[in-house]
DNA sequence: TCTGGGGTCCTAGGACCC
DNA sequence: TCTGGGGTCCTAGGACCC
């Protein structure tokens, strides 16, 4: 019975050195769309004291003082690494679970327990050939295994990268854990380390030695399995088949404030087409479709303005040309002129299987099932967008600013990087 | 000037029903 | 003058995650 919990280390940054070797042990960060946040950072940067989320014009003069080299997020390269990353791991393990993009589980049921670690170096050093650093946590449990990947980041204990709490000694781990504070738990955020702090509850021993029915009844469910967990009772378990979305949202800031209508319309679509695609590929339906549009909340002094509306649909559907009517009926009830938007979003909820579909009274108008399967089969081949509504529009000046990008290296022919 | 995007789960409270 | 109680469903909001 047991867990393993491989994390790339700075994920994204390292991503990026895998094709440009001259960042390597340079100061690095990579920032969200339209440039905005700092979402990953080299140990070099962690060093200057960059901080994770920071706005990027907060941290520009201090950053651009020593050297640091900023990137606008290249997600496809992310993507791609990371799928490579997750088939080489799946060798390790015949299960696994992967957690999001630079984080799987891998199960170590039936392992020999004596050989966790010397396994764990393994991992680290077949991942590392890809180049990739990862680092490696192994627990009795999944909230445990998250524990020890810290351990591990953070070199406690005497890690190399690799932290096995289950052949540590109860007394090690007391010791050890009397040195982490609760907030570093997985499922205790900023809010609840504050509360548990006023109960004098400040390291993860403290919790873990707390009163699990007394902090239920405080707290929730939620609290109650993060204590059980941390005392080696599996409440979590792998889950290996990604379960179907219950709810797909697209949204994204804009790149220069928005005033009209008609821009507002075109963004919504083309965030509709994203979010359908998903839709279909999950071979699921939705039920309402909700529309939000959004002031700059930041900008104290500027009228705000955050309306949604969400709308059920007469059936449900998986057709871009139908959910795209029914979002833009929702825009056009919301928008107000006098404004400057700065962010718009769809969101598709009461998601339900294509194959279990509930025909309504009445027959839609038109089937479009063949012409989405032609266009999601275009748009996979030849990029996003390709083919795409009329509504979106062609000059999109709406779209978000990336000035930093990195090229396109493994998914993109015309991008390859040039050996010579 | 410039502050990401996409998810999950849990609880409380209101609406509604019998 | 008197004004039930319990169950279920739905939604909004809060907390968390990466």
């Amino acid at each position: 019975m047991g867990y393993a919990l491989i994390d790339g280390n700075n994920f994204y940054v390292s991503c990026e050195r895998v094709f440009n070797p001259a960042l390597a042990n340079k100061p690095v960060v990579v920032l969200s769309n339209n440039d905005g946040c700092i979402v990953s950072r080299s140990n070099e940067a962690k060093a200057l004291d960059i901080r994770m989320g920071a706005p990027w014009f907060q941290m520009r003069a201090l950053a651009e003082r020593h050297g640091v080299v900023a990137l606008s997020s290249n997600y496809a390269l992310y993507a791609d690494l990371s799928a490579r990353m997750m088939s080489i791991l799946a060798h390790f393990s015949p299960q696994q679970e992967i957690y999001s993009i630079d984080e799987c589980f891998l199960g170590t049921d039936g392992m020999d327990p004596r050989g966790l670690a010397q396994w764990g170096q393994a991992i680290r050093a077949r991942v590392a050939q890809l180049g990739i650093p990862v680092c490696v946590g192994i627990a009795p449990t999944k909230t445990l295994a998250k524990l020890a990947n810290h351990s591990a980041k953070k070199s406690l204990a005497g890690s190399e990268g690799v932290c096995d709490f289950i052949n540590m000694s109860e007394a090690e781990q007391s010791q050890l854990f009397s040195g982490i504070e609760a907030g570093e738990i997985w499922g205790v955020g900023p809010r609840l380390a504050k509360q548990l702090g006023e109960m004098n509850i400040a390291t993860v021993q403290a919790l873990r030695t707390a009163d699990a029915e007394t902090l239920r009844g405080r707290f929730s469910v939620v609290m109650e399995r993060i204590i059980r967990e941390l005392n080696g009772t599996s409440c979590l378990t792998l889950e290996e088949a990604a379960p179907n979305k219950q709810q797909i949202i697209s949204s994204r800031s804009f790149g220069a404030y928005v005033h009209d209508l008609g821009s507002l319309e075109q963004a919504v679509a083309a965030y509709v087409a994203i979010a359908a695609e998903k839709l279909r590929a999950q071979g699921s339906l939705a039920g309402r479709v909700q529309v939000y549009i959004r002031t700059n909340p930041h900008k104290q002094n500027a009228p705000q303005y955050q309306p949604a509306l969400a709308v059920p649909l007469p059936e449900a559907s998986d057709d871009t040309l139908l959910l795209t009517r029914a979002a833009l009926w929702a825009l056009k009830r919301i928008y107000k002129p006098g404004y400057a938007y700065q962010k718009a979003g769809i969101a598709l909820f009461d998601i339900s299987s294509a194959a279990s579909r509930q025909r309504g009274l009445f027959a839609p108008a038109r089937d479009n099932s063949r012409l989405m399967k032609v266009m999601d089969k275009v748009n996979a081949t030849w990029g996003r967008g390709t083919l795409r509504l009329a509504a979106e529009g062609v000059q999109q000046g709406w779209q978000m600013k990336r000035e930093r990008k990195s090229p396109a290296y493994t998914t993109d022919w015309t991008q390859l990087p040039l050996v010579g």
